[in-house]
DNA sequence: ACCAGTTTTGTCAATAGTGACAGAACGCGC
DNA sequence: GCGCGTTCTGTCACTATTGACAAAACTGGT
């Protein structure tokens, strides 16, 4: 269960990896995730199904593959931004200027939707939301003048401020209209919100 | 994987929880958690591998068995705190009341600490912070007078309240010394720091 | 091209975790 | 105690994951 995703070093092993997430969106999309067996993917894929495991911690990491590559894409936006800009603005524009693959969002999004146990998205969010804080927490990190003395208001600090985006996106999940719109406009809310203080007392 | 910690129902199956337990304990104590099979334990216990998992989500389950107890415990003590109490008081108030047991706790500790993948715990611990979010928000859901209209404010409130206090468990983690008091001390002042405003801008 | 060291795979063998279905045990009204 | 609907278990069969170890492919230097 401790899903080590190992990381590839070789052009080899990301031919196979590759391979394996192609053949895993194809049954995917065709038979559903939970009625696809990570034997079958690996068949598929032309190799054995251990060296499947080593790609890919499990069969449901698959779906979450495009997962990384946000996340640095999120760390270097965070890292671009000018010195001296409060965090949450730094945050904010870091989100909205990210480049969304709409088709392969929206095909993605309604496997997740519809073949996905709920409790594994969650769990997923929670795994994002915590990555997410740890990025934050770098970079507020690398900006400040005396990390070591201030290492709990760096974290609170962090931890706070993805907890409102993520705040903000399970409101816009428990809305029956989701649009893109609504689900900015929340989170910008939700960041502004907690600037000077919590908006509940 | 969905652990889903079947709810149960009857005095035997109660039994049969309990003895699961107890023959979990005795053999993580003597032989390691990873050394020991479900199905040993399952076996101790005198009923069958099947059985165990509808009890316990899974073998590492066990280890957590105590934290149902502890998040039940929570949810009531600041369900007891006065009306019209700052939340950031009545969560430091039920925070601080728990009791613990020392033993068992200690116990459990060190088992998790020296036999278990750090990344359960981690994902464990993010668990917890997001049960612990939940129940601050059904609190500030019951307290609001208009809970519809405020939900992203309530959410945000919740998800940060609980985002302060395992910031300060993370950074006490981090410490080589690790006292009672100080944990205390961190998560107060974690959460005391997040009401007018972020530590760091 | 050849050798030595590194990385990636495959094979084997266990353990972990689940769905489906039938039998056993339990709680309740008669 | 008896019958009946509900809950709990055991058995079977199958998929998901992982550790250990050896063979195969890849790399850089000569």
């Amino acid at each position: 269960m401790p899903r080590m995703a190992s990381p590839p070093q070789t052009a080899r092993s990301e031919r196979t990896r590759e391979a394996l997430r192609r053949a895993a969106m194809v049954r995917f999309l065709a038979q559903g995730v939970e009625e696809t067996s990570a034997e079958q993917i690996a068949r598929d894929a032309g190799v054995s199904l251990r060296t499947f495991y080593r790609h890919f911690g499990s069969k449901h990491d698959l779906l979450f593959a495009d997962y990384d590559a946000g996340l640095h894409w999120f760390r270097r936006a965070l890292a671009d931004r000018p010195d001296g800009e409060p965090v949450i603005e730094s945050v904010q524009a870091a989100i909205f200027a990210f480049p969304y693959d709409v088709d392969a969002v929206t095909q993605i999004a309604s496997l997740r939707a519809d073949e996905l146990d709920p409790s594994r998205i969650v769990r997923h969010m929670r795994e994002v939301q915590s990555d997410f804080a740890h990025a934050v927490r770098d970079h507020l990190e690398h900006r400040s003048d005396d990390p070591g003395n201030e290492a709990l208001a760096i974290t609170v600090t962090a931890r706070c401020v993805a907890a409102a985006v993520f705040a903000g996106m399970e409101v816009w999940m428990q809305r029956e209209e989701r649009s893109l719109a609504d689900l900015a406009e929340l989170c910008r809310t939700a960041l502004t919100s907690i600037a000077d203080g919590l908006p509940v007392r």
